[in-house]
DNA sequence: TAAGTATGTTAGTGCTATACTAACAACATG
DNA sequence: CATGTTGTTAGTATAGCACTAACATACTTA
């Protein structure tokens, strides 16, 4: 599964944001993400163009929510995130230096390679935090 | 060993293109770089004057060299590429495919990070293709 | 209802990174 | 000296990221 979503980092944590800040059936509000992530809702804005413009999401006067694509977006990057930090954290990394550094990478890597790297670390059903690892 | 060098996937490439296509003691010339990165020169000549201002490299008429930093930031880069390739094709990627996704991201990781990552894929002593991996 | 507050959106600015063409400068070689 | 190679500048363009100022819209409350 070559390229699955063609992101950049910002547009990453925006995806992130967005599904960790959603009731499952509310949206999420603009002013909302923008406090979270520390930005002016004009620089969120052209995020969320973006975003829309790749299929990742919907939006309606300051509302947003993610598509099936972005769900699915969410999944693979959350997946990856959590496989990696598990690796990170199995090697001896402090677990909030792990996640910082795998946050910057984590939306590169090929879905299938994850799924790879997570059989080569034991197939973890959690990642070090806790939350759990999805295989599908 | 945090935040080693702040450096752009461009500039990664261009320092191991220019370590690679240089003699030990001699420089490399530009059209040479731009020949092998598929670019044109300006192009490479704006990629050279960020990372001459990030004293990486040195340049005088056409003729590049990398600085001290610039052969440790080199070492850093393609030591990291090499453990995390060894990781991929030991988790069963392909290795053409390990090579090209790990290029995207191995000169974000601390190097302090990808010390640890080897310890924990067994301190290889060389990487998938046979090139070695160097521990100082 | 009018006034005020909160929220969202546009318009405009600015900067970095990337990449190009066109034009010009410098140098080497025949 | 003419030609050709090589490097450099200048200028253009796009994407991404981030901001302020101004405007629009909607909700709330006096």
């Amino acid at each position: 599964m070559k390229e699955q979503f063609n992101i950049t980092r910002r547009e990453r944590d925006c995806v992130i944001t967005i599904y960790e800040s959603a009731s499952p059936d509310f949206p999420v509000r603009l002013s909302k993400i923008a406090t979270i992530m520390q930005l002016k809702p004009p620089t969120v804005i052209e995020i969320l163009k973006r975003l829309e413009s790749k299929g990742l999401i919907n939006r309606e006067r300051g509302m947003v929510v993610l598509t099936n694509a972005g769900k699915e977006s969410y999944n693979f990057i959350i997946n990856c995130h959590r496989i990696l930090e598990t690796l990170f954290v199995d090697s001896g990394i402090d677990l909030e230096e792990a996640c910082r550094e795998v946050s910057a990478f984590d939306y590169m890597v090929d879905s299938d390679s994850a799924m790879k790297l997570s059989t080569f670390v034991g197939t973890p059903k959690t990642c070090p935090h806790g939350k759990p690892i999805i295989y599908g």
